[in-house]
DNA sequence: TGTAAATATGTCAACATGGACATATACTGC
DNA sequence: GCAGTATATGTCCATGTTGACATATTTACA
């Protein structure tokens, strides 16, 4: 919502800020929720075509066995960033990496 | 690299690992690095195209002004969560985030 | 079944990133 | 120049994220 709509509704005396930006929240986060799922199996997919072990792949990275499998177990602790790096160092092309996002539409 | 193709240069005498590897993190590295600016230059440009001030896009994803100027700055202590955050909250659709992951390439 | 490799799960101390705040600087219309 | 708004910069400390490690579980296959 942009910010002079916000305000008309909210001269208009509208309870804006509540229910709808809870809303709109939700819908924000499930995107990017949608998008780390979508990356994450991409990593997994990309690691096995390249017929590497998680070892491997953490080697590569310069990470550890146990952050790759919490990657890809989409376990809270893990960054945007490291699915990404992951993703690059598994030798997903940046074509891969853009149908991750196709995905999530 | 292949693991499979590590051990084998290893296995031929090879001194892998260093200048190699370093060659390649950089490489990969770089991938990131050019992502992330693409993805801030999107951001910038999806929230101007919103016609959202910092602030209006702070108080959207309940972050604040700074850390928007931050991200927009390419400032180190902003996260990629952040910025695709902030993409999102600015109104960006997946295709302009694709858009940004193509221009990487 | 046994055994080795691969993957999963839990923990933790070190480091990265976050929002908030203060404040400085830049921009815009008058 | 001035006031109002937008953006930039620096700091703080709470919380998030990390690699490393130990260990459990699963998988592959002889």
């Amino acid at each position: 919502m942009k910010a002079t709509k916000l305000e008309r509704l909210q001269a208009d005396g509208w309870k804006v800020g509540n229910a709808e930006d809870f809303l709109e929240l939700n819908d924000e986060e499930a995107r990017l929720v949608a998008l780390k799922l979508s990356l994450i199996s991409a990593v997994k997919k990309s690691r096995l075509k390249s017929r590497l072990s998680q070892t491997d792949l953490a080697q590569r990275m310069k990470s550890s066995q146990s952050r790759i499998a919490k990657i890809e177990a989409g376990d809270p602790s893990v960054s945007l960033d490291l699915i990404v790096r992951a993703l690059i160092a598994s030798g997903a092309k940046t074509r891969d990496i853009q149908a991750a996002f196709t995905a999530t539409e």
